[in-house]
DNA sequence: TTGTATGCGTTATCAT
DNA sequence: ATGATAACGCATACAA
């Protein structure tokens, strides 16, 4: 029982005492189980973590914010992809659950009527990630992908572009919101035409952005502005329209999302909507652990918000 | 007791029982508990997984090889992300072990002395990913770094390139075997100098892609082909040739390594040497389960191979 | 095929 | 500050 208690909370053990355990463990390599720890216990140092895709760039660069503020503490992350499938969701946060973990962290807002009852029922601490929205289930971390959309919409316009096109692949409902956020920028500018949107359920590719391209401007070709509804897209967007002779940002302007590294280095560099996903990763799992600390988030909704930056690939001349 | 047959075996329990079993099961919704399945049975279904980084393409495109394989089985993946240290990864091995992991799946040859000797000690299985070597731990799944960049520099001279040059960065023992792999081949056709090759211990990015290009044209202007240790050096490559005004293949080949799906839709598509990034990490995880089922892979080291992918960022006119 | 007794290694609780 | 006891929920070994 000392020993115990001298491996989880050394003060409450005399240092005489402390000492002496340390040697032994150190001379039998002694190391707790956390099987037995977790049954006595009834809870782990567990922190689930369930995203939709461990390919796709925005959610790496939030998992390593999450490695790396878990790094060196006692939280353990575990790692579930659910494919973007809300029942894969549905059927990790089942097998979260069965672990006992100390806190759970979700992707989006859109979880499945029988996850949001095992959410609620749940016994520990949840942050969702990736959008802000009115109804946590407890603590939420990120952006409106509406506004975000919207404001980029109106960097194209303001720059000078009068017939803004959109291309999107995989509607997954944050896409959706981005998609929302153009039509409704673009509605309100008077410069909305459904037939400058080209969407596909297919996953995002750099080849997918060529093809979505070759698609728009075949279906109106007097498109002088695309919004890519992520960096990939824009890659290929931009690698399409260079193949078709089409200058940038003179003939044509091109806007990403997400601001991934290469589109600064890009030729020319791409305009793009910044978002902070190593810092969401790392303040959600901030949040969480404060949380279970007993240091309650000042708001329970956190807004990174979003910043475009402006680049030679929307920078028309006159 | 029959209730645990039922769900761990249920052909050990009459199918009468198992009905009975399995609504009682439904109504309470009951859950094993994982901790107590551990404790006693002193093993559990954990497959721990240690990659150097979560945020490389190349890894997360075998991660998620891994997870495919895993889905719907009773096998539990466990992340760690050592960041290219082996001092994090011997601690995650440590806290895998801890755990009495079923197996366990390690990046590369290289780990160290103590990691080594935790392994040997370890009662699970292995598996080694990403190359191939004498002496895997137990199994080992990967290809031939040396000789991939090696037939990528052949590949250029046949071009009828004869100054090629290499760009490096973060120098893990992978790298450093493709850059002895290019040094191996050029030196024997008698085209190596070491004033074009370039290196740095920063991560690879586009943006450092272009500044390695650009401090390669500066120390050896002559040099008429570049290849990339991997395919975001060479799109940043790829970019700042282009700022430059040089025209590729003709005034300059390229090539990468890896083969992400980018390179084929670039302009002019980029050649690049393909690994098989996905199978790797599915058959890693087959052959762990197989083993682990008590069937042996027929050898314990799987050489995948890798392919020179040509395409006209290498296809020098005359 | 089903059931009983026992123990896994830790922690909560209470006592000293 | 330290220690004794019981309990966590399941699986092993054995019995019926």
């Amino acid at each position: 029982m000392t020993v115990s208690r001298a491996l989880r909370d050394p003060d409450k053990v005399s240092a005489k005492t402390l000492e002496k355990i340390k040697a032994v463990v150190d001379r039998l390599g002694y190391v707790p189980d956390p099987a037995a720890s977790a049954l006595a216990a009834g809870k782990t140092n567990v922190i689930g973590v369930i995203v939709p895709s461990v390919t796709n760039n925005v959610f790496s660069d939030v998992m390593r914010g999450i490695y790396e503020a878990a790094e060196g503490s006692k939280w353990q992350i575990q790692l579930g992809n659910s494919r973007y499938s809300p029942l894969e969701e549905e059927s990790l946060v089942r097998t979260f659950l069965s672990q006992k973990p100390a806190g759970l962290i979700l992707s989006g807002l859109d979880q499945s009527e029988e996850t949001s009852k095992l959410l609620m029922g749940a016994d520990c601490r949840i942050v969702q990630i990736m959008e802000c929205g009115p109804d946590p289930f407890d603590m939420m971390i990120g952006f409106s992908h509406v506004d975000a959309s919207a404001a980029a919409t109106r960097h194209l316009l303001d720059a000078g572009y009068e017939r803004p096109g959109y291309i999107a692949a995989r509607l997954d409902p944050r896409s959706q919101r981005r998609l929302a956020g153009f039509k409704a920028a673009a509605e309100k500018a008077g410069v909305f035409d459904p037939a400058r949107i080209v969407t596909t359920p297919r996953a995002s590719t750099v080849t997918l952005g060529c093809e979505l391209v070759a698609d728009l401007l075949s279906k109106a070709p007097q498109t002088d502005a695309i919004l890519c509804n992520n960096d990939d897209l824009a890659l290929g967007a931009l690698f399409e329209c260079q193949r078709r002779g089409l200058r940038i940002p003179e003939d044509i302007g091109l806007c990403g999302f997400n601001d991934l590294e290469m589109m600064a280095a890009a030729n020319p560099p791409v305009t793009s909507v910044r978002t902070f996903r190593l810092a969401m990763g790392r303040e959600a799992l901030r949040m969480l652990t404060g949380a279970l600390a007993g240091i309650e988030p000042e708001t329970p909704v956190v807004d990174l918000g979003y910043e475009v930056i402006a680049r030679q690939s929307t920078a028309r001349v006159g």
